[in-house]
DNA sequence: ACAGTGCGTGGAAACGTTTCCACGCGGCCG
DNA sequence: CGGCCGCGTGGAAACGTTTCCACGCACTGT
C-alpha cells in the first residue's frame, strides 16, 4: 500500500472524509499510530509523526469525534435548556454557561422551553439521547419532574438555575427573588410611601410568587397592611397594565409607587404610567438595557445571571469530577442600582397630583 | 438467557446505561428486533414489540444517539455560530434557528464569536469535528475565510448570515443594510435636515460600512455636500459619543439630526444628547427594547433577525437534500418604524436653540 | 405434493475511533 | 553471551447502533 493508493481511495468516496485508516495507509503507517498522533502521545518517532501530519494535511482528515466519544464514553458536551434563548436574562445566563463550557473545551447544546414542559421534555430527553456530559435546566412550571429521575440515575449530572427543584435532590443555584423584592419595597417606603401596587407575572411561576412574597414581608416588617386591590399578576409580560393601574389610580387611596415584578412589567408599568400622564415612583426586579436611559432612570433590583451561569457550571463541573456531597441550592444576592425612579418621594408624588 | 439475567448485568455496570444488546436478553429477542421496535419499523410481531417495550421500560433504556449516528452518518444537528448569543439581534436569529432545528428534529450547538477570528475559527472546526449536518454562520471580519474550503468541499454545507462572504461560494442572507440606511438618512431629509450626523461602528465591520455607503447615498441624491466632520465611528459601540458630538455641536454648523448606525450608539447618542441638553432628530439602525417608550419614541430602520434565521435554516436545508443550484445571497428589506425622534423638523431643532 | 412467497426473526458486519496486547529490535547488565 | 527491558509499532477488540443477509416457517397456487 503506497500513498497513491490512499489517495485515490479517498478520492473514489468523494462527498466523504478521510478516516484514520486511510491517513494510515497515506502515511505507511498502522492506524494505531494516526491515533497517536493525532492524540499527541509521546511515544511515536519523529518520522512517523512527520508521516501522519503530512498525510493529514494532504488529505484533509479530521477526526470524527463523534465516534471517540463512542469508544471513550465522554461526549464533552452540555446541554443548556432555558425558558427563551431571546430572553435578555437567559440570553445573558447562555453567554456565561457557554464561556465556562468552552474553558473545557467541550460544546454547548441550547434549547428554549418556551414555558412549555412538554416541549422541555423532550429536549431534555434529546440531549440525554445524545449522551450530554450534564444538563442545565431551567424547568418550566407545571410539568412533571419525575422523568428526570431516571435520567439522573442513568449518571447524568445536572444543575437546575433560576427555579429551585420541587422533589429531586440535585444542585441548584437561584436568586434571592424574595430579599431582593424585600429591599426594593422597603426601598420605596423609604422614601415615604405606604400605598405601594405590585405588579407581576403570572403567580403560579416560581420566582412572581417569591417576589410576591418579598413585597409583604416588606410592608409587614413596616406595619402596613397589605391590600390585595394593590396587587396585579398579568396572565402574560407582553399585557399592557394600563387598564389595572388606571383601576387602581381612580380609587379612593391610590398609589403613589410601584413595585414591578420584572423587566417587561417595568416597561409596561412605564408605558401605563404616560398613558395615565402620572408620575409614581418605581423599582422594578430585574435590570435591563436603558433603564438609565428613560427620564427619570429606573431603579432596580438588578440580578446576575452571568454569575448564576458560571457558578452553575462550577456546580456541575465538580459532580462531573466526582463530587458526591449532598446537594446544594445556592442563592444569589440582588443588588439595588439607585437611578432616580426610585427615590421619587410620597410627598413630591402627592405635590403634582 | 432470562430476564433475570438481563437485569443484574445492567445492574453490574451501576453507571452505564443499558444498551440494546441488554434490552434485547430481557425481552428474549435478538438485537435486531430490539432496532425495529425502537425505530417503529412494520414488519415486528406484536409479541415481540411489547416484550420490547416492557424490557426498555424495566432497563431505562435510551437509544444513544451518538452511536446511531456513527452508523447512519446524519447527526442531526446544526452548529451555529454568532457574534454573541447575548446580543439583542442575534439572541433573536438564535431563537428562530432553534425553532427550525426542531422542526427537523435536530439539536442545535451554539458558540459565540466575540469577534474573534480564531475563536470563530476553532468553534466552526469543533463543530465540524462533532460532524454537524450543517453552519450557520456570521463570520467575524479580519479572519481567514479559507479553512472553511476544505470543510465546504468534505460535504458540510453552510450558510453565512448577517455578512456575506468574501470568496466562498456559499449561500448568505443579509440585511439591506445600505439601502435601510439611505431610507433612514433620507427621512431625515424630508425632515429639512441638511446636516445630518453618523455615529456607528468601527468602519471595518461590513455593516458599519454599509450602512455609511447608504447615508451618502441619501445625502447625494438630495445633493447636500459629504462633511467628513459629521462622521464619527467608535472603536466600540461602548464607547459614549458624548465628547464627539460636542465637538459637533460647538461647530459653525452644527448638526441638527443624527443618523445612529446601531442600536447602541442609538443610545449612546440618546445618553449624550442628553449630557449636552439639546435635542437633535434622530434616526438609528436596528430596533431595540423601549425604543418605544423614551420620549419621544426612537424612530428606527428595522431589522428582522427572525425572518433571517427563518430564511438561512431554509436555505440550508434546502442544500442538505440535495440542491445544488448556484449559491445566492438574499437580502433582507429594512423596515422604517416611526416613533418621534425621526420626524422633529429642523425648524423645531433651530427654534429650539 | 412441491416450489414459490412473504413475514418475522437472529446474527454478523460495519461505522471511526481508542485502547490494549503482543511483537520485533536494539542496548544494557549480569 | 543470554536474558531483560523499553520503545515504537501494528493490529484486533470494543463502544452501541443500523442494516443486510439468510433462515425457518406458514401459506398459497399450481
Amino acid at each position: 500500500m503506497d500513498a497513491g493508493d490512499g489517495l485515490r481511495m479517498a478520492a473514489e468516496r468523494p462527498n466523504s472524509r478521510a478516516t484514520m485508516k486511510d491517513v494510515a495507509r497515506v502515511a505507511g503507517v498502522g492506524v494505531g499510530t494516526v491515533s497517536r498522533v493525532v492524540n499527541g502521545k509521546s511515544n511515536v518517532s519523529e518520522e512517523s509523526v512527520a508521516a501522519v501530519n503530512a498525510a493529514i494535511e494532504r488529505l484533509g482528515f479530521r477526526r470524527n469525534d463523534g465516534a471517540r466519544m463512542l469508544r471513550t464514553g465522554a461526549t464533552a458536551s452540555i446541554g443548556l435548556l432555558v425558558e427563551d434563548v431571546a430572553d435578555p436574562f437567559f440570553s445573558l445566563l447562555n453567554r456565561s454557561v457557554e464561556e465556562e463550557v468552552l474553558r473545557r473545551d467541550s460544546v454547548l447544546l441550547t434549547a428554549s422551553s418556551d414555558k412549555d414542559p412538554e416541549r422541555a421534555r423532550k429536549m431534555i430527553l434529546t440531549f440525554c439521547a445524545r449522551r450530554v456530559d450534564g444538563l442545565v435546566i431551567t424547568l418550566p412550571e407545571g410539568g412533571d419532574e419525575e422523568y428526570l429521575r431516571a435520567e439522573l440515575d442513568a449518571g447524568t449530572s445536572m444543575v437546575f438555575v433560576d427555579r429551585p427543584p420541587r422533589v429531586l435532590d440535585v444542585d441548584a443555584v437561584i436568586v434571592d427573588n424574595r430579599g431582593g423584592a424585600r429591599t426594593g419595597v422597603a426601598h420605596l417606603i423609604g422614601y415615604g410611601h405606604r400605598r405601594i401596587a405590585c405588579f407581576t407575572d403570572r403567580p403560579d411561576l416560581y420566582t412572581a410568587s417569591e417576589r410576591i412574597s418579598g413585597y409583604r414581608d416588606a410592608l409587614e416588617e413596616a406595619g402596613i397592611p397589605f391590600d390585595p386591590e394593590l396587587v396585579y399578576s398579568s396572565a402574560t409580560t407582553r399585557e399592557p397594565v394600563d387598564e389595572p393601574l388606571g383601576r387602581m389610580l381612580a380609587s379612593d387611596d391610590p398609589p403613589t409607587a410601584v413595585f414591578a415584578g420584572n423587566n417587561r412589567t417595568s416597561i409596561n408599568v412605564i408605558s401605563a404610567l404616560r398613558i395615565h400622564k402620572t408620575s409614581l415612583a418605581i423599582v422594578g426586579f430585574d435590570d435591563f438595557e436603558l433603564a438609565d436611559v428613560v427620564v427619570p432612570g429606573i431603579t432596580v433590583v438588578a440580578q446576575d445571571p452571568k454569575a448564576m451561569g458560571r457558578i452553575a457550571m462550577g456546580m456541575l463541573y465538580k459532580r462531573l469530577d466526582g463530587n458526591v456531597s449532598p446537594s446544594q441550592t445556592i442563592r444569589l444576592p440582588t443588588r439595588l442600582i439607585v437611578r432616580g425612579s426610585g427615590e421619587l418621594s410620597r410627598d413630591a408624588v402627592l405635590a403634582a397630583r
